[in-house]
DNA sequence: TTGCGTGCAAAGGTTTTGCATGGCA
DNA sequence: TGCCATGCAAAACCTTTGCACGCAA
């Protein structure tokens, strides 16, 4: 099912050494490129494709100027699996940041409008920036 | 406030004749092409972006690869206003369609997390689909 | 007349594809 | 050896910007 190549080793090891975190194909490339050991973009693309399909990783596509980002869920099943799986993301319109968004409400919205977490971003204003607006809503 | 060009007054007749329909912007050169009044595709832009502004059409971006759709939402106010105005979407994996979303719970969701319904839009299966599987679930 | 709107051309960005080369098994 | 992965180059795609021209008011 694929062969283990140098390329697919480290991007496969530098995914999994920070687990949550949200990687683009750009910061990827960066960071072989700092370290001398660079991996063609393509390559980048193609790798991560195969990792989405054997659910090693999930991809989340934000809107159409910016560019997709990855995060590594390991190697647990897609839907009720122990912790790393995939949730809902929420783009803050604010600061920027991307979050993860645990929330029972919205599990529940989510499976009775059968959502696909890997795809579906929500855009709003995270906890944090309306803590700093004052309004104290919490996520 | 701008002026009320040919190319305006034609995107906006177009637009409010389908008050709730779904177009991308090469749906509306493909309109004005076929019959024969072609319009720049960067007025097409522009002037989308006027009526967004003006709240006169609502504006949502899917997923990277594809292109954003607009929406014509009449005069009313943005939020709380009467029927047409912003609400969320949902992009069915299965049968392709962008459907709105109406449901009271998720506009309490929406607002306890202060979602962005503009640029909000949820990936799941539709309500046709689920119930053609026969699990008979409704949006 | 003044200033905005128009639209061609070109650039911007991310992502995909063609194709020859190179490496895994 | 056979097949897949690699990566350069180029294309595809949607969208934005530069600039000269034209039209609205």
């Amino acid at each position: 099912m694929g062969y283990n190549t140098r390329q697919r080793e480290a991007l496969l090891t530098y995914l999994s050494d920070a687990p949550g975190r949200h990687i683009t194909v750009a910061d990827v490339c960066a960071h072989f490129h700092e370290r001398g050991e660079a991996i063609g973009t393509t390559t980048v693309y193609r790798q991560l494709e195969r990792l989405v399909d054997e659910g090693l990783v999930s991809k989340y596509i934000l809107d159409g100027n910016t560019p997709a980002c990855f995060e590594y869920v390991g190697a647990q099943a897609h839907r009720r699996g122990g912790r790393g799986q995939a949730c809902f993301h929420c783009k803050c319109e604010r600061c920027g940041r991307l979050i993860h968004m645990q929330c029972d409400e919205l599990e529940g919205i989510g499976a009775h409008l059968a959502l696909n977490p890997m795809r579906t971003v929500f855009y709003g204003v995270c906890g944090d920036c309306r803590a700093a607006d004052g309004e104290g809503g919490a996520v």
